[in-house]
DNA sequence: TCTGTGG
DNA sequence: CTGCCCACAGA
């Protein structure tokens, strides 16, 4: 386990204690040894005995056995009972914009709240805005965050749910008599966050009557809610809920059509459809009213007379048109992915090393990385002056004078100021390989105000690429306001690419733009914004979210072997 | 660590 | 009512 992640539970430790009302030095003791971790040199996890742990300054017998039991074990059991003694309800109220630690603490103290609804009623019983520290605005500024968090209920990130799905359909293919079995709805088009789970599928040798017996026996399962005719609908453990449906083997491809959806997407063809005699539905393609047999989704569309229109781009937009001009790109994939730009490593915030990195994305097979740590201005998040950006320097140099066989670039992702400044002067930002500028402070701009600083940004000379351009969090935040239309204009006018943050919390550039980019001619770099070697991979949810976009491989930067992109960077 | 917001 | 100072949250 990494000092950083040690660090972390401790600061989490400390946040719940703090959120308990334990006492102030205990308290302080948790948020002390986070910070002292993070800034050590030597790796704790070398460490063998609590003797030597205890030399460090504020570690002592407690701490310095949570960290012994930590790089062993993996897991503090502390840190469960401690979970388990605090209500997730008032932990809850932490997603809440505005409410840390101690002011929920004062909401469950004085006034007894213990969940989300019950603030809420305290809001509307004005009974929060006369607390001390508390005001009309805040009390504001709560509901809106109430109704914030209400609006995301009931759905999951893309790459939760992908998690989610590949576990349930390892745990229904236990059950026998499958003979197909395919996740349909949002997920398989790709939507950044995801409702309900839906499976469609067939299945033989087994009554659908029995088969509750055997859907309730699976891990993920807590009950089954409703089951109608050939549909299942079943509550997860994790509150989702997942719907089930079953065709015979012949109507298996109809029907897994017709559940992908979207529901307008489907809407659109069968007026499409119609012209021809057509109709598609649930379980099956019907010609003249008669059922027509295919064997897949592709036959599907030959009977229609169209091009195969990739699941993720069903969304009607003109899809079906470009279906039947020969107008569907070849859409990007994984595997043209050449490189990886936008990783942060152990300079700032990240957690692995350079070389660490540049290993595991070569075993990923990509020819070329670019290293983007924070730059000054983002204390918080470790930024580098120029002196330790100069050691940056020398250490990539040092990888790239052997043949490692990946070649790293120099790169930064520069905040950018408050006017639309960056945070080094020119004759610095001219000796990087790449810049990516990002917005990371004053979100409350006005949408002009924040378009302005945005083009500023892009004006200058030595910036390639654009960082997460909304800064949006999905589930969590609205990204700030920016006029995109313009910002993509000034794109093209200053040769500037625009990011696919693929974190999948941000996939950001948002996908309904992506298209407008690429029409622009604007390039767009798939970055997962990687922190640590596992988050490398992400890069893969921002393929998908191009894809989406209608993006083919000539539109992606990152797309471009080493030698080319050598050649761009440099011009 | 620094900054903006709100009290 | 203004201005100042302080605490908190968030990046």
């Amino acid at each position: 386990m990494k000092n950083k992640e040690i660090a972390k539970i401790f600061e989490h430790i400390g946040k719940l204690l703090e959120l308990k009302g334990e006492n102030p030095f205990k308290v302080r003791a948790y948020y002390n040894a986070a910070r002292t971790i993070n800034n050590l040199s030597s790796n704790l996890g070398n460490y063998t005995s609590t003797d030597n742990l205890k030399n460090i300054k504020g570690i002592g017998n407690a701490l310095a056995e949570k960290i012994i039991e930590l790089i062993s074990t993996g897991t503090l059991e502390y840190l469960n009972r401690l979970e388990s003694e605090i209500s997730p309800e008032v932990i809850e109220m932490l997603q809440i914009p505005g409410l840390g630690v101690k002011k929920v603490r004062k909401l469950v103290d004085e006034l007894g709240v213990q969940s989300i609804g019950e603030l809420e009623y305290a809001c509307f019983e004005n009974r929060i805005k006369l607390l001390d520290g508390f005001g009309q605005k805040s009390q504001e500024k709560i509901l809106q965050g109430i109704d914030l968090i209400r609006s995301f209920h009931g759905h999951m990130l893309y790459s939760d749910a992908e998690i989610l799905s590949d576990q349930l359909l390892a745990e229904l293919k236990m059950i026998p008599g499958f003979i197909y079995l395919s996740t349909a709805g949002s997920l398989r088009r790709c939507c950044e966050t995801v409702e309900q789970l839906v499976f469609i599928a067939s299945i033989s040798h087994i009554e659908l009557d029995t088969l509750e017996n055997h859907l309730i026996l699976l891990d993920s399962v807590k009950r089954i809610i409703e089951h109608e005719n050939n549909k299942v609908t079943i509550g997860l453990y994790n509150d989702f809920i997942c719907i089930l449906k079953f065709f015979d083997e012949e109507y298996f491809p109809a029907a897994l059509y017709y559940n992908t959806g979207s529901v307008e997407h489907v809407a659109s063809m069968n007026v499409y459809a119609k012209k021809n005699g057509y109709e598609i539905k649930d379980d099956g393609l019907y010609h003249n009213g008669d059922i027509v047999t295919i064997h897949n989704e592709q036959e599907l569309f030959d009977q229609l007379n169209m091009a195969f229109i990739p699941p993720e781009i069903r969304e009607n937009t003109d899809e079906i048109e470009a279906a039947c001009s020969n107008g569907i790109p070849a859409l990007v994939e994984d595997t043209d992915i050449r490189g990886i730009f936008h990783i942060h490593t152990v300079w700032s915030d990240g957690s692995d090393s350079i070389a660490e990195l540049a290993k595991a994305s070569r075993k990923m097979g990509m020819e070329y990385i670019g290293i983007s740590d924070h730059s000054v201005s983002a204390g918080y998040a470790g930024g580098l002056s120029v002196e330790r950006l100069k050691a940056q320097w020398d250490e990539i140099d040092a990888w790239n004078e052997t043949d490692n066989g990946i070649y790293i670039f120099k790169g930064i992702e520069s905040d950018i100021l408050g006017g639309g400044a960056l945070d080094y002067d020119e004759r610095i930002l001219d000796k990087f390989d790449f810049v990516i500028v990002s917005v990371h402070s004053k979100f409350n701009m006005s949408k002009e105000e924040a378009t302005e600083r945005i083009i500023r940004a892009i004006s200058h000379p030595s910036v390639t690429m654009l960082g997460h351009p909304t800064g949006r969090l999905l589930l969590a935040r609205k990204g700030y306001p920016v006029d995109i239309e313009r910002v993509l204009e000034s794109c093209v006018e200053h040769g500037v690419a625009v990011e696919l943050n693929a974190n999948p919390r941000r996939l950001d550039l948002d996908w309904r733009y992506l298209r407008l980019a690429a029409s622009l001619g604007v390039k767009i770099s798939i970055n997962p914004d990687a922190h640590d070697i596992s988050s490398l991979s992400q890069y893969r949810y921002g393929v998908k979210i191009a894809r989406k976009g209608w993006l083919a491989k000539k539109d992606i930067l990152n797309t471009a072997p080493l030698e080319k992109i050598k050649i761009i960077l440099s011009g």
